[in-house]
DNA sequence: CAAAACAACTTGTATGTACAAGTAATAATT
DNA sequence: AATTATTACTTGTACATACAAGTTGTTTTG
């Protein structure tokens, strides 16, 4: 009976402009219609499903809303860093800024361990019957150490991927162009903390030094990923930042 | 010349769309459709204002984004509390929840002083030029002190709103029933930092005590009026929280 | 009486069409 | 040569229509 309900489910709807929708965002993940270029016409994309504009204008308004393009009346879609429309937390400057010099080192390679009891989030039963792959990045800004980073997930739902392998250092961008994995969301949890023995020898500050503690869940376009997060971060010279609009 | 092009700018496009989901926002706003209750058909607000679904599920679909309804297939559009929807930084658990008794308290009445050097983000022009209208709040849970709120916003922008006037102590909620102003946004930057000795004094805590500094600008709806926040927590007992989802 | 079928509503997807409005390069005008 | 108008594109708004799909209460059926 039960799997009947599987079943239901996972009925998939032929929803033409989820097709669309499927398409493009695949080219944009796999560069071919790489940041800053701009998607072919609503009406050409329209000859190539056989298509009226309202469906193809319902596709590209979900990519706006997923954060992969923005509309320019007049002249077209462009493709855009993902990232930031998302609202999430960064370092200020983090990323794509000239300011800073960040690097990124994994100092824990991706390995198989226990999952943490730090995670303060409840584990699904599926993760908690999985194995957990686990790694540690420490981020750097003008080589200085700046944010301690730690990170798991079920190892069920995602093969260990080598740290060589990350696509310009970064996970997320890995998962986005090799594996298609997006993020969906994220539950966050602040907390200020005095830095402990470990984060203090690892961000090369004195042990008690007030530090931001960030415990993160994100949730993934895959079924059963989530990526557990677990930051602490130095904010004296650099501030934790996120900002968003409608 | 520039007069000109002010002009332009403040030209009104008469959409359609917009005068329904104007509307249907007022409505809401003013406690007509209620949290909670299931907003006319789509083919009722058709006759009402004699267009086509088309152009409603336009007003309805903008009003999704902003976070004012929700749509259940078969069911209707029903009117949800916004803040929940909108991703802000709050304390765990703190609006809408039984689990604690919350309590807010104005330390120091909106009044008229000058802006404080403390907050990070660039005023505008207008803004220097205004004075500058300041409030300082303290939020208890369970009869604890655990954040101490100070806001400033230009008086050019809005009126000073007397304390006992706000509804249900949100100042928030006053904006938008009585002025029908907006939060379309935010930028914020946090930090961990020891508690100074006001903060300690009004949070009841020890002198030097990791604290999260919080400093936020929200964008309104209502052009030139932003409000600024710096907000101190106490996290040892009530983590900072927020969530997004696409 | 209980289950199944139906009817009447709701929102969701899709087609087809028309014109408005913004952009950018080209052609015509001064 | 510089300005203006035209043209050919783009996306934005709006109409009218049809059927799919989900919800809920009523009616029919076994």
């Amino acid at each position: 009976m039960s799997n009947l309900v599987i079943l239901k489910a996972r009925k998939i709807k032929n929803r033409k402009y989820h097709t669309i929708q499927d398409y493009i965002r695949r080219r944009i993940q796999t560069g071919k219609y790489p940041v800053g270029s701009y998607l072919p016409s609503e009406n050409e994309i329209c000859g190539q499903f056989s298509t009226t504009r309202t469906t193809v204008r319902k596709a590209l308004d979900e990519l706006l809303k997923e954060g992969f393009i923005e509309k320019e009346q007049g002249k077209g879609s462009k493709v855009i860093e993902r990232r930031k429309s998302l609202g999430l937390l960064t370092v200020k400057g983090f990323s794509g800024s000239i300011d800073y010099e960040v690097k990124t080192i994994v100092t824990e390679g991706p390995k198989i361990t226990q999952w943490d009891p730090i995670i303060p989030f409840s584990l699904t039963e599926e993760e908690k019957r999985s194995n957990c792959v686990f790694f540690q990045r420490v981020r750097h800004i003008n080589d200085r150490p700046v944010v301690l980073e730690n990170n798991w997930y079920a190892n069920d739902a995602l093969q260990v991927i080598n740290s060589e392998a990350f696509i310009e250092g970064s996970f997320f961008k890995t998962l986005s162009q090799e594996h298609f994995i997006e993020i969906m969301g994220a539950e966050q949890e602040l907390r200020s903390i005095p830095a402990s023995q470990e984060v203090a020898k690892n961000l090369g500050i004195q042990e008690g030094i007030p530090i931001l503690h960030i415990s993160v869940r994100f949730r993934t376009s895959k079924p059963g990923l989530n990526l557990y997060g677990d930051l602490y971060c130095n904010t004296t010279d650099y501030p934790i930042c996120n900002s968003y609009f409608l």
